[in-house]
DNA sequence: AATAAGGACTCAGAAACGTAGCG
DNA sequence: ACGCTACGTTTCTGAGTCCTTAT
């Protein structure tokens, strides 16, 4: 009962050392606020970095970039034989990166190709800064492909610096930073204040999906995905198959009205019309339904949105244009961020 | 000072489960 | 009404991060 106590009445905040529901999510997002600041810095800083004299300095600051830029995990070292060959930022092999001087009229691009943690596979092309691609062709001479392309570098040695930067600083702070930031931007540019609930929804969605692809976060297509496409499929014809209907109902009660122009042949009229938006209406909700669906096919928003996204942006972002929380965030899921529902405002930012 | 071992905590996707809506 | 199924939710369990301690 004691245990009962301390959650419903004193992990609320009021009580010292006694710590609230969710605070060290809380402290997580906060720790990514505070590098928000700092990033400018941090990114002139490995920049620098590229150009060094220094090999393990070079390889740091090439690393980090992919963990900037990115969103890799840190890579640790891990015993050989007993685990899966899976690999992160620092731990990746020569194999895992081609080089391209120019691929599909972009320059200095870097393909990448591993199978990263719960060996989900990691697939990129991506265009970098040439000094970055410079550096990479350095790290590459004269070595294997099994060999380790950054050599000299250690996730240990890399979050020792990263602490030097910031206070709480580590690689996967990274992750969040950028998770976080990419929802901000994302529904600022997505959202569009005319649309429905049902559009906002569709572009928190999107926002939602950017972050999930940054981060990797895939899923294998659902066993029934296909069969229940079809389904959605049919039900969109069988309702456009309505809006014509209505339409040519519309249509008939005005030329009705035309004839007789008495009063029960008017409200006909009114009464067809809006039929017909209801329907459009349906059929708007159901088509934007099946987009939704398809690109959401190979893509896992859950775990972004569960341990990514500081739940505060969410919130405000609902509060700011009218969407309730359910729907959103489930009833978990609000008990989980209960502290950011009651904390943020429509104004906050990350 | 560098490295290994261990462990707390976080993150990952899918299987299992329960239920609302359908014919 | 009644079983079915598709879907959202919960549970499960293993993988990865990063810190502390021992050597």
């Amino acid at each position: 009962w004691c245990k009962g106590w301390n959650k419903d009445r004193a992990r609320d905040g009021k009580y010292p050392g006694v710590p609230f529901q969710g605070e060290k999510d809380w402290q997580k997002y906060e720790v990514a606020r505070r590098l928000k600041d700092v990033v400018h810095t941090i990114r002139a800083q490995y920049r620098k970095d590229w150009k060094s004299k220094e090999l393990k300095k070079q390889q740091r600051a090439v690393a980090l970039y992919f963990i900037d830029k990115l969103a890799l995990r840190a890579g640790n070292e891990k015993e050989e034989g007993e685990t899966a060959d899976t690999v992160g930022c620092c731990s990746l092999r020569v194999e895992h990166i081609q080089l391209h001087r120019r691929l599909d009229g972009q320059e200095h691009v870097v393909e990448f190709d591993f199978l990263g943690k719960d060996s989900i596979r990691y697939y990129n092309k991506v265009s970098v800064e040439k000094p970055v691609f410079e550096n990479l062709q350095l790290f590459m001479k004269n070595k294997d492909p099994t060999d380790d392309l950054f050599d000299q570098l250690t996730t240990t040695f890399l979050n020792k610096h990263l602490q030097r930067l910031m206070d709480g600083l580590t690689a996967k702070v990274f992750r969040t930073y950028n998770a976080s930031i990419t929802l901000q931007e994302q529904l600022k540019a997505l959202t569009n204040p005319e649309d429905n609930v049902a559009g906002k929804l569709l572009s928190y969605n999107r926002a939602n999906r950017a972050v999930a692809i940054l981060c990797n976060h895939q899923r294998s297509v659902p066993k029934t995905f296909a069969r229940s496409m079809e389904v959605l499929q049919e039900k969109i014809d069988a309702k456009k198959k309505q809006v014509e209907e209505a339409q040519e109902g519309v249509k008939k009660a005005e030329d009705e009205f035309k004839e007789t122009k008495d009063a029960k042949a008017e409200a006909n009229v009114e009464k067809k019309k809006k039929l017909l938006k209801r329907l459009e209406e349906q059929l708007a909700k159901l088509n934007v339904q099946a987009t939704d669906k398809e690109e959401n096919k190979q893509i896992a928003l859950g775990t972004s949105k569960l341990n990514y996204l500081d739940p505060r942006i969410t919130v405000a972002w609902c509060k700011k244009f009218g969407i309730p929380i359910e729907k959103i965030y489930n009833k978990t899921q609000r008990e989980k961020f209960a502290w950011a529902i009651d904390m943020a405002g429509e104004d906050f930012e990350f």
